[in-house]
DNA sequence: CCCTGTTAGCGTCGAGCGGACGAGAAGGAG
DNA sequence: CTCCTTCTCGTCCGCTCGACGCTAACAGGG
């Protein structure tokens, strides 16, 4: 830390913090998986004021001496029991029309969360029902202040991701085989991808998994058992992955 | 908007916004361009407490009923002059550690821009001086504040914007030419690029550049004249710049 | 045991893109 | 005109990716 200077540290002093307009500071969480073959977002039903019997992102109001990101991750586990270490989380940006909540001023810092297929969790404080929405079912006219808004960019985002770096994976357990990281590009994006070029191309990436040399059980359906791979020390794609048909 | 209810509009009456924890919100810009050839930030040294003599980002405070977006384009109209049209602004992130601001509890909503080459603004409120700095001559230690963070933040976000996006343009003046765009590239990834390569790759990427029709006057070292572009509809780049050599 | 149905993984072919680079076009200076 | 510059087009080659054939490795049924 910077060492204050004396005239400085005065100033310090004699400053009155009530010159400086006051805003109410909160976290929503744009909280992500892949699950059945839906990707699907994790949305609460308000049972309080304001915004009650509305959808809503869970969130809320950051400590006077808490950081960011830590206040992201205090509601992650305390709201959903996801561990930091099992997801993937960064912030997403901040969200601050004058009338976005219509009891103060706010700004919400929106966070981006992955997480790998989970049961839905049970209701925390202020809310009704917590359940697990396929992003393309969510009715847009009942999510609470400017979440679908925040929505949109999240997924938006989030379908980008997957092009340029490996967290399609930070959907998956931690040992996972091809087919279950295809299902999730083919979930987030949309459209089938062919199985064999697919293998091909994330095999052949460095960075993006690590052979375990075990093979996973045989599914439901029989066929050849997948080997198993866990994630692999990439931070970036390159070559990146590539959206199909446009 | 939506309707309010009456017993919400009743509980809205009652409620004591004291409740919430009191934030300060700032934007911050970080403004980049490229101006003799350097990839460069501006950067005003700070003439009032707290650190008072630094050099910081320019940036200010929120106004009670400002939008975010509105405040960082008032900033940047206001401190350097920049209108919104001719530059390409978007929000980088929110910056909140408790510990940012000696004065009181602060997040800063950091703003990015890209903007055409400008003689350095005049000194605004609270500012010895203003001043276009590359962005690896930037000495971190006398930055005020997390903006060495912040600034690093925008830094590795603009190089990346170049890859998958027609930004490099918003660096330029409305006419521009193929090697205007291709000087650009060569500051802010501060590689060298093959003239002849990348005016195949750009010229052949739909959307990206509209020929004017007309040449642009010859360079100071002579040289066949450039034909004058203007920047294409396309928002994103199909396929994608690729920085070399990695 | 063999046959069938399933998924996993490898190989092959051709189109297209990008890096390396040659060569002509179009200007100015001497 | 010669020589320099930069701009612009073209060629070659290797690599990647989409399309798709084929084999490997399991389960289950007769």
């Amino acid at each position: 830390m910077r060492r204050i200077a004396a005239d400085e540290r005065a100033w310090l002093a004699a400053y009155d913090p009530r010159a400086f307009a006051p805003f109410a500071v909160t976290v929503d969480m744009v909280l992500l998986t892949v699950t059945d073959g839906r990707f699907s977002v994790l949305l609460v039903e308000r049972d309080t004021h304001p915004f009650r019997g509305f959808i809503a992102l869970p969130g809320g109001f950051v400590e006077p001496e808490e950081d960011l990101d830590d206040a992201a991750v205090r509601r992650l586990e305390q709201e959903t029991g996801v561990r930091r270490s099992a997801a993937y989380v960064e912030q997403l940006g901040a969200f601050g029309a004058p009338d976005r909540d219509p009891r103060m001023r706010v700004v919400s810092v929106a966070y981006l969360v992955f997480a790998p297929d989970l049961p839905a969790p049970t209701p925390g404080a202020g809310a009704r029902s917590v359940a697990w929405v396929p992003v393309d079912e969510v009715d847009r006219d009942r999510l609470a202040f400017d979440h679908a808004h925040v929505l949109a960019a999240g997924v938006e985002r989030a379908r980008a991701k997957l092009e340029y770096t490996p967290l399609a994976a930070a959907f998956c357990d931690e040992e996972l085989t091809v087919a279950d990281l295809r299902r999730v590009y083919e979930a987030v994006w949309g459209v089938p991808l062919d199985p064999r070029n697919f293998h091909r191309k994330v095999t052949g990436t460095p960075g993006f998994l690590e052979p375990v040399g075990r093979a996973a059980p045989v599914g439901p359906e029989g066929g050849r058992p997948a080997a198993l791979y866990r994630r692999g020390p990439a931070r970036w794609l390159h070559p990146a992955m590539l959206r199909p048909s446009r």
